[in-house]
RNA sequence: GGGCGGAUAGCUCAGUGGCAAGAGCACCUGCCUUACACGCAGGGGGUCGCAGGUUCAAGUCCUGCUCCGCCCA
């Protein structure tokens, strides 16, 4: 299932992020044969949408409410309907394989017939009530907010310290506050039962400054002593705190700042200021009596509303709600039960500790785009008719006309029903019947409580059954000196720009590299250079690869009968092992092992030692069955290559499968590569990594001597024994070819050094080259002397583990014998490095 | 205040308690070697945050601490 992005905006780095993993699983399964939905879609995203638009209108000189509901309405339709339309181009330009015929947006007419239903049987069941609640207001937006909505910043404030005299003009009392405006509405000042410095205060009462108004000090455990002066003042209408303590003693509620952030009538001489100027002018007012005390700087939490940045006002309004203490335990039996699970688990924790501490949902929006609330007023019976159907008159009272309730659902209503509403819920479809539940949901972490955990509770509570089993949780991008991406800050990068750049299979390829376990990443551009530059590499290989195939036999050599090369038998197994890796890794979902297995195998093992070994057979005119069963070997290894990275890279895959295959089907419907335990070769291996160590040590010592590639130059190899002759004899074409030899001379087992050499170690053989002419080997005889120094190191510390009779007891056999081997070979290694120092001493 | 994550090469990150710590980028040296200079070959570079502990053996497990980031209140 699809997160769906919102039509506010456009593409960011996130979506290619969230958006590749899910086409790569997607393509993933689906080329191993899976029946694979990817579902796609869009939802409202009702206060930023509505933001969006009402910005546009008032640069327009015109406004919401001048335009009227309706209107409003349509502007908002078109706005999204154009953003929607950018969104699915970016999506399709990143190279996303959903299901297009499947596309959903949460305002069709089957979600919201869905949204409807859901309304209705929760309030039919007593799950979501109208009440009057203290909630979070957005003054700007003019509407209440959900909990999640706000996001507390740390400010910088103050907390002013204000003195409540005592009637009779005694001492009263001192109470401190970050919100001095809210003190015209203080119905009470409270202190601790326990707090001796109070006491005596109890049942008394005090005056309010400013408004002139008696009002009760009295005690509350809610009341933290240590906190300020320990005296608080009581504000039930302006602060939840506040509202409880005020339950608790039947306190009065005076409102004095509005839904528009005003001062009320309610506010004295107050009325009618903004709630920031009136803040300002309080505190003077009161300074001018002289009952400000001191003014501290305070850090302090403040909530501001996540759209729009407004500092949010506690207001008690009448909202709807949905209780969510049941909806929360079905919720958490899911996970209890093992229905759903978070990769990586440590999110289940997080999930399990907010559902715990819910509170109430308040749903209500007092916008206009989004899901009506279907629910009605009558007038005459003063009550709220809830409905599946509009009703043209009360079903109690018969009176006509009721009228609907103007506001509108939270937009996380509707997107919780989403894995079951976009499949036909509440009618029972075939699609219902045959996709759910789903398998796997990607997000980031950061929409685990709007809407992972919604989703979660909505299926359980109204299909019994978990949305999908997996939750994979992936981090958020961030600029390379690990800020957050935005657009206003100017840190967001436009994947857009970057697939003009590089391509889309370059930008997904790097992402796929630096996905991590629920870990943010920080995104350089020389990440997607690399994998570009990766690209490249694959093409260019295909390239070879393709021009080598033009002269191959029409019928395909079958490889399991065939006459196998070292090489041959080696990438064959090599390729299998990465096939292997990555079916595991994929599998437990870590896609940049797999991705990085994939890299390894292309560059290091196919291009690097492969490729060229290849070139010594397909231009080789005397051994015309070699050259076929090479030729088949490079088509069977790169097919099974692209094959294996078309989830990943699907455009440049696609491309280079048909120039492999004339003929092919597309290669998205190819059958995914998988790893034949049979083609794994132990031996071969082996026997491949001592002929590869064999090449790097001559390649060391001709750059030792920074000899130029067609500076060719004659070498001589001593074996070990009888293995490595053989080994080596039948390798000689290959030697010759990728250490730049003029001239191989491969003695026997037991035969004399050759005199005025650089002479290297390799497994199994000693190594010589000859030195051409004036070159200076000083370069060479440090180089021995520091791995000399190396060897000493390993040989100390090696003895001292053998020497400890407690390694050797305790140790496992098979640890204390490798250990064994490697000081002998340690030994024999410095003895020749020894003498080889000595031999160049002379030759300096 | 509670919780979570991170600290390994100049940078970004991998690293089932056991063959001498790896990759990519960056850096240095030499190369247009006929698939690829978006490349090839070679090389330098590490007190694995600090302090204890467990173990024959710790980057890896335990405890404490420091710093950075995030979430919740």
């Amino acid at each position: 299932m699809i997160p769906p992005p919102n039509v506010t905006g456009s593409l960011h780095m996130g979506h290619a992020l969230d958006n590749t993993i899910q086409d790569l699983l997607t393509r993933w399964k689906r080329m191993q044969g899976f029946a694979a939905l990817w579902l796609p879609g869009t939802d409202h995203a009702g206060i930023a949408t509505q933001n969006v638009v009402e910005k546009m209108l008032e640069e327009q000189g015109t406004s919401r409410h001048e335009l009227g509901r309706e209107r409003f309405l349509e502007r908002t339709w078109q706005v999204a309907d154009e953003h929607h339309d950018v969104i699915i181009s970016q999506l399709q330009r990143l190279g996303c394989s959903p299901d297009w015929s499947r596309e959903r947006f949460t305002l069709d007419e089957g979600l919201s017939n869905a949204v409807r239903e859901a309304f209705v049987s929760l309030y039919d069941e007593g799950l979501i009530y109208r009440g009057a609640r203290m909630i979070n207001w957005c003054p700007r937006c003019a509407t209440g907010l959900s909990d999640l909505e706000v996001e507390h910043r740390e400010s910088a404030g103050n907390f002013w310290h204000m003195h409540y005299p005592a009637p009779d003009g005694g001492p009263g009392v001192v109470v401190a506050t970050t919100r001095p405006e809210t003190m015209l509405g203080d119905t009470a000042v409270a202190v601790h039962p326990d707090d001796e410095r109070y006491a005596h205060l109890i049942g008394r009462t005090v005056t309010l400054p400013l408004m002139d108004r008696e009002i009760p000090v009295i005690a509350d455990e809610l009341v933290d002593p240590e906190f300020g002066t320990g005296a608080v003042k009581v504000t039930p209408a302006h602060d939840p705190t506040d509202l409880a303590i005020a339950e608790n003693h039947d306190l009065p509620h005076v409102v004095v700042i509005d839904d528009t952030g005003t001062m009320t009538d309610q506010a004295g001489a107050f009325a009618g200021m903004d709630r920031f100027e009136a803040r300002r002018d309080i505190v003077s007012a009161l300074e001018e009596e002289g009952l400000l005390e001191g003014i501290d700087e305070h850090h302090h939490q403040v909530g501001h509303c996540s759209r729009c940045d407004t500092v949010v006002e506690p207001l008690i309004s009448e909202q709807w709600f949905v209780a969510m203490d049941q909806l929360a335990t079905e919720g958490l039996r899911a996970v209890d039960e093992g229905l759903v699970r978070f990769v990586p688990d440590r999110w289940t924790k997080v999930y399990r500790e907010w559902l715990e501490n819910i509170e109430d949902w308040c749903i209500s929006r007092q916008l206009w785009w989004g899901h009506q609330i279907p629910a009605w007023w009558c007038e005459h019976c003063a009550t709220w008719i809830v409905a599946r159907e509009d009703p043209q008159e009360c079903p109690d009272c018969g009176a006509a006309d009721p009228v609907q309730s103007p506001d509108v659902l939270d937009t996380w209503f509707s997107s919780g029903l989403w894995p079951f509403s976009t499949l036909g819920w509440p009618e029972e479809t075939e699609e219902l019947d045959f996709w759910y539940p789903t398998s796997v949901l990607v997000t980031a972490y950061d929409i685990i409580f709007f809407w992972v955990a919604r989703m979660i509770m909505d299926a359980m509570h109204f299909t019994g059954k978990p949305p999908f089993d997996t939750v994979f949780i992936h981090g958020l991008v961030r600029t390379a000196d690990g800020q957050k991406m935005s657009k206003s800050l100017g840190t967001g990068v436009d994947p857009l720009d970057l697939i003009d750049q590089y391509g889309a299979d370059a930008l997904r390829f790097a992402l796929m590299q630096m996905i991590t376990h629920g870990q943010d990443l920080r995104y350089t551009e020389d990440r997607v250079v690399g994998a570009r530059n990766f690209c490249n590499k694959l093409w260019n290989v295909t390239r070879f690869v393709t021009m080598n195939l033009e002269d191959a036999p029409q019928e395909p050599v079958d490889l399991a009968q065939a006459d196998l090369s070292l090489a041959d038998r080696w990438i064959l197994s090599r390729h299998h092992r990465t096939l292997e890796t990555i079916d595991r890794e994929l599998g437990r979902y870590n896609i940049a092992q797999a991705t990085d297995a994939l890299y390894e195998h292309i560059w290091s093992e196919f291009c690097d030692w492969y490729v060229e070994l290849a070139k010594g057979d397909l231009y080789d005119p005397e051994t015309p069955e070699r050259k076929s069963v090479t030729q088949e070997v490079l088509r069977t290894v790169l097919g099974g290559i692209l094959r294996a990275l078309h989830p990943i890279t699907p455009y440049i895959t696609e491309e280079l499968w048909h120039r492999l295959h004339q003929d092919a089907d597309p290669i998205a419907l190819a059958e995914y590569p998988m790893p034949d335990d049979a083609a794994f070769d132990e031996k071969a291996e082996q026997r491949m990594s001592h002929f590869q160590e064999a090449v790097g040590a001559i390649r060391a010592l001709r750059a030792t001597l920074t000899l130029p590639p067609s500076q060719r130059a004659a070498v001589t190899i001593i074996p070990d024994d009888a293995d490595s002759l053989d080994l080596l004899r039948s390798q000689e074409q290959g030697l010759i070819a990728l250490a730049m030899i003029s001239e191989l001379e491969l003695l026997e087992t037991d035969s004399a050094e050759p005199e005025n050499c650089l002479a290297a170690g390799a497994a199994g053989a000693r190594i010589f080259l000859q030195v051409p002419g004036s070159v200076d080997i000083g370069g060479e005889i440090e180089r021995i002397d520091g791995q000399i120094a190396d060897i000493k190191q390993d040989i100390a510390r090696s003895e001292g583990k053998l020497g400890n009779e407690q390694f050797v007891q305790n140790a496992p056999d098979e640890i204390v014998e490798r250990e064994r081997e490697r000081l002998a070979e340690s030994r024999e290694k410095i003895t020749q490095l020894k003498e080889r120092r000595e031999a160049l001493a002379r030759l300096a």
